[in-house]
Order: structure tokens, then sequence, then C-alpha cells
DNA sequence: TGGTATTAGTTGAAAATGTAACTATCAACG
DNA sequence: CGTTGATAGTTACATTTTCAACTAATACCA
């Protein structure tokens, strides 16, 4: 007994064309691609560094901004936040004004994290954009920017 | 105590910039999006979805198939496969002349699950297109395909 | 033959993630 | 004040994913 056979009329969509499947093949292909590249060289999971991304890139910030930066949940960020306090990238500091908040600081060794993840992502970002031609790359970036809904 | 201030310069670069992660971002924003208008409906997880779409748009195939065609680990598909399976989505057909191979079909209850699903898609992806050009849903999807390695 | 290497698929344990409830702090308003 | 409601962040628990072994079947090749 076999399923019903693919009819190839219009009742069907290709899944190569679906946005949400694309995007996430893609991210996934990528994300593992860049993260070999670099062989986890420190140990740190995709959320851990983009936390660490965002503090050395944007300067220090409180978890809450980053949340809305990375449209990243905010469990995911506050267990990233502590695993880089553990491994001594980050200082937390309590705002004196509203002590809810507490503005999230990268250590020296951090920084210098960082900037050695920083230049494998420019690296291996490099790589990725010599497929495609200036156009291609700007029309692509511009509509996962607005795919991603960044701020 | 502070971390370094952002430089302005060319040691950084832009996390809004980085394919892998703008394609995650989008990938996840969209997908959730999308998954709220089906996750109650069936109560699937997206690897399973993943694992119908394909038999329902191409097909009978192998588990080793859908790991191909959708670049996804063995382990994610098999757990898929049998979770399809517990809800008779799904049913399997050990090959007779190579019996490490199964042949994964879908049941009539999971072809018209697909069915749903697809339309739900399709209209899913009509508004997030709706947003680009013709070109620059032509270019993004081509270049996603690429990045993707699909086959 | 027979021994070794591959391949399809599964499973168990550890890690990561999602969801919801929780604490602590502050703001608004009577 | 004091109560209510919002906000920043954590934690507990369930689900999912990952990684490394594992079984079973086949291919290769001396």
């Amino acid at each position: 007994m076999r399923a019903p056979p693919p009819e190839d009329d219009d009742a069907h969509f290709d899944l190569k064309d679906f946005l949400p499947y694309l995007l996430n093949i893609a991210g996934e292909v990528t994300s593992s691609g860049f993260q070999s590249s670099y062989k986890n060289q420190y140990g740190m999971t995709r959320t851990e560094w983009r936390v660490l991304f965002h503090l050395g890139r944007y300067g220090d910030m409180t978890a809450r901004d980053i949340c809305a930066r990375a449209r990243t949940h905010k469990t995911k960020v506050s267990r990233a936040v502590s695993a880089l306090e553990k491994t001594r990238f980050l200082k937390r500091h309590k705002d004196l004004e509203d002590r809810r908040f507490e503005t999230l600081c990268l250590t020296p060794e951090g920084y210098k994290a960082y900037k050695a993840l920083c230049d494998k992502a420019r690296q291996f970002d490099r790589a990725l954009s010599a497929q495609f031609t200036a156009e291609e790359n700007a029309i692509l970036r511009r509509c996962l920017r607005q795919l991603a809904d960044l701020p």
C-alpha cells in the first residue's frame, strides 16, 4: 500500500520555496559551518557567543537589551549570561538607580575572546558572501534583516 | 569598571551583517510565527512537520533520503518518524531487496494533514513574500537555496 | 568462503531549549 | 502609605536536540 502520489498541480507548493524552511536549513548549515571553522575554541554555545558579540560590538548593556536586539528569549539570555560569568568572560553590575537591572560588562578576557571570534566571523562571512554579487548580497541582507524584524 | 568601549573602526564588523546570525534569527522569527498557526492543530514538532512535508510533496522515500534532502540529522528524523508512526500519519515498509531500508509512506490521514498544512504554509509564505518585490523574492530564495546547499 | 568495512536506523545520556511559574524591585494611584 | 500592576531576571520541569555508541544488514575483497 502506498500513499497518494505527489501531484504536480497547484495543490502542492515546493518546500524549497518555503521561507521558514529555507531560512532554518540555511541557518543551520552556515552556523554549524562557522562553529567548526573556529572549532568551538572556547566551548561556547551559539547563544553564549551571541551575548558575547553584542557586548563586544555594542558595549555594555542589560540582558533585556540583548533580548530585544537579538530577538532572543530571556531565559536563553539568562542562562548564557550565567555561563559567561562562570567562565569569567563578563561581570554583572547592579544598577543602583533601579536595582532590577544589571549592566553586563565584558572582562578583558571576554573582550579578547570577542575580538578573536570577530575576526573568524568576518572571515567566514566574507567567504559566504563571495559566492554572490554585491547586489545579491545587499538584497539578501536587507530581506533577512526585515524578516528577522531587527530593531 | 567597564569593558573596553566599542570602536567604530574596521576591527569590528556588524552583527547585523553576519549571515549565520541573520539566518538564524530570521528562521526563528518566521518559524515560530508559522508554528502558531498549526501547532495547536496537530501538535507536531518542526522536524515532524518537515518529514510529513517531504513525504507528502515528494512521495514515499526512506529516512536516509529525507536526511539528505532536508539536511537533517538522522537521529532527528528517526525520532520524528517514530512520532508520526505513533499518531498513525505514516507507515513503514521494509525493503525486501535490502532490509536495512524502510520506505516511509503517509497514511490517508497523514496525507490529509499534509494537505491542510500545505495550505497554511502557502498562505503564510505568500504573506511573507508580499513585503518584497518579485525580484527580491527571486534573489532571496536563490541565495538561500545555495546557502542551504540543497540537492 | 570469511573477515572487514559501510550503511540504515535506533537508543541512552547529556546538553540545550521552551513554558510557566516564581522572586524581587519599582511605578502609579487611591 | 498600601495596594495593584508592571518589569528584570531566575528557576523548575518538560520537551527537544545532540553526541556517541549500538544493532542489523549489506558490500567489498583477499
